[in-house]
DNA sequence: TAATTTAATTTGACGTCTAAAATAATGTTG
DNA sequence: CAACATTATTTTAGACGTCAAATTAAATTA
């Protein structure tokens, strides 16, 4: 149960749903935000005025539009979040390096850069000197203080802890429990916060409806390695310490094929690129998992080889698929979802994987529960992590900072 | 992201904890309510006021407490909620029969009544017949009118669809999607809701500690069969269809064990009572669940041999362990809970689980992800399933009906 | 009996919302 | 082109709910 209620409360929820119509859908006149927020005129205009005060929101000088011509009365003058009323940078950490985008408060884009980095040798230390250091050199070459950064929002593949902040295990690291929030917010004192790199793909797949869905989905990562975001009653779910939905990890066979996580029988082990490449190759599957990523080029030869009728290739998709098929069957009886979501590179051998993936989720899974379960694909192209780490980050900073209002003077102490 | 917030809102949350901190700690003075919800004492004097006006709640006429010498002051006059303001029914059904239980909305139960009914062979139609008589003679034997009950709220064994009101899968029925809550509805005209009896049993151990837990816990039953109950930042979770939580139905084995549910690998058909039973015994994985409940003596004899050195018992004991050690590690892995709760009557062998359990959890996820959960054991004895559903049902009354405050006259159309 | 202590209520101010009225900015029409 | 119509936004006045502070209530202590 939630707490008390009073007027505080009361303005901040009302702010807050009005910054997030902004976020969602973009500039807007007054009145649409009214349509969209249920408020009262008299109030939007109340909240308008302030935020435009705070300079958190700006109206738009734009000339009124005539697209058209039968429409009558005041033309509307929309307003929009104000970009320069912060910025904030995400960062991603992923096995081939790490990737910075400078973002500014109405989600725009400024600047994004990739930098490679042999992480998997590297210690906490040594990693944790490249990183501050590539940091402050996107600082500078955006001619930026670290106190112009309002956010730092990281996702890193594997699993992290948001409470430690920490990379408890990762494929790109040898070593476990690297700390990520500490040295950055100690170096930069900017707040900054670490998710899995999955759960953000799940944030940027709501945020592209809106954050209109509110009832229970999983989206599926395939690729490098097999990923899961939750939403679990339209909120992305995190868990006890940020690393819910370890689906690559959950197992699938009790002492099976050997997994990157040093156990056995992950998910993982049979779904992931390497999982799939080894059982093409026909080779074991306790044979050891490779320390890097497999050549995308590689997987795409073994796509088309299992098109054209190469019979270890398509089996390999075919076992691979009734892994996945398995672990969302396992996953529904669990959750009951509503949608699930595939995405990633691996979703572009989709066709050699679905037959297996659907037969396995009749086969795991009462029909009473698969029965209501829609399957989607999401567009493979886009960069989803780095999407759904600004829009996770963004829509943070409005709920905590913006939604409150200028700070209070206190006053009591000149008396 | 919740709606606007007015006037009204607050008024309707500040009423609802006010409500739930009376459900949850008995009776109390007006200044404890103001210390448990943060109101200020003019504002529960006001919500009291109300409250006791719409016969919501009522002031106590006891003597002072001078219990504490010490003590000064104007004595403290404890309310409560008014048992008289409405009553419910919680009704269970299972493969033993139906159990009523009448209670006032105090929680006080008034009175209890089981009847066995031989319901596997029976179709939806038949069921109902028969329902619907018992509840009448119940009613009357209680000398209560329909609508002198505010809600029936129904605990169901099995999968249960609360947006379609049914039962759409149960090992007390042959037959599927049997209709329960429209029947109920139409007849007497009550409010009337199903769940799950897994999810009631969560339910009922969130409200032992007074809902103060806001983590993620799973909290699994063992006996004729094997559910969970999730919940997830301290709600108990329901899912699309409040069909959540199926764990004793999730797959164990791809292709495993025979389940009752018709089909194979279920974490069941290693775990409940007849799947030990059926292991100890040496029959084949394959062959045919029974369609009743396992004599509990039958179990208890099975317990004591396993303890007194019977190794197939062991084994049995063993394998059930492993089995839901592997499907509480899936669980894990997904959902990254900081507790688990094993409750009901199979708990009472868990001298004889507990290791395979552990050392199945400790196999089957990433020492990450199961480092931060705690293992508890709920008692056994109470009736988990009706104080949960009993629980559930008031809970769900004092959100909806009784925070809204008196009906509003409708007084325009008399002009 | 008067002072003290704790509980509960009353009073007056404050913040936020809303409906309705007023104002603003445009298009339409005779 | 002036008056009217239309749509957007702001202003005004009133409602509702909270809270701090003052007041009243009901006991104990001295």
């Amino acid at each position: 149960m939630r707490g008390k209620a009073d007027s505080d409360l009361v303005r901040r929820q009302n702010r807050h749903i009005v910054l997030e119509a902004l976020r969602s859908y973009g500039p807007m006149a007054r009145v649409d935000l009214g349509k969209m927020t249920g408020l009262s005129p008299a109030s939007i205009t109340t909240i308008t005025t302030q935020l435009i005060g705070e300079k958190v929101m700006l109206e738009l000088d734009e000339a009124p539009d005539r697209s058209d011509p039968s429409r009558r009365g005041r033309p509307t003058t929309r307003v929009n979040l104000n970009p320069f009323a912060a910025r904030i940078i995400a960062l991603k950490i992923s096995i081939s390096g790490l990737e910075l985008v400078l973002v500014d408060f109405s989600g725009e884009i400024i600047t994004r850069k990739k930098v490679s980095l042999a992480t998997y040798e590297m210690g906490a230390d040594e990693f944790n000197r490249h990183t501050l250091h590539i940091i402050q050199t996107f600082l500078d070459e955006n001619k930026l203080e670290a106190e112009d950064v309002a956010h730092i929002g990281v996702a890193a593949q594997g699993v992290t802890d948001s409470v430690l902040g920490t990379i408890a295990w990762s494929p790109a690291f040898k070593q476990r429990n690297i700390p990520v929030v500490g040295p950055i917010e100690q170096k930069f004192g900017v707040r900054c916060t670490i998710a899995n790199d999955a759960n953000m793909i799940a944030e940027g797949v709501m945020a592209a409806d809106g954050y209109s869905y509110d009832g229970t989905a999983a989206v599926v990562f395939m690729g490098y390695g097999v990923g899961m975001g939750l939403v679990i009653d339209g909120k992305v779910y995190h868990g006890a310490t940020g690393a819910a939905a370890e689906f690559g990890h959950m197992n699938h066979i009790p002492n099976g094929a050997s997994c990157r996580c040093s156990r056995a029988g992950c998910l993982e082990a049979y779904a992931s690129d390497y999982g799939i490449l080894r059982s093409a190759e026909n080779r074991s599957d306790q044979s050891p998992p490779p320390s890097s990523a497999v050549d995308p080029a590689v997987m795409l030869a073994l796509e088309n080889a299992a098109r054209g009728g190469d019979i270890d290739a398509a089996a390999a998709y075919a076992k691979a698929g009734r892994a996945i098929g398995f672990g969302l069957a396992r996953m529904i009886a669990l959750l009951n979802p509503d949608r699930i979501v595939l995405a990633g590179p691996g979703t572009r051998a989709l066709d050699l994987i679905e037959p297996a993936l659907r037969a396995a989720i009749e086969e795991g899974v009462v029909e009473a529960l698969r029965a209501q379960v829609k399957i989607e694909t999401a567009p493979i192209n886009t960069d989803m992590i780095v999407t759904g780490t600004i829009a996770a980050t963004l829509r943070y900073l409005d709920s905590t900072v913006f939604s409150n209002g200028p700070m209070k003077l206190q006053v009591e102490s000149l008396l």
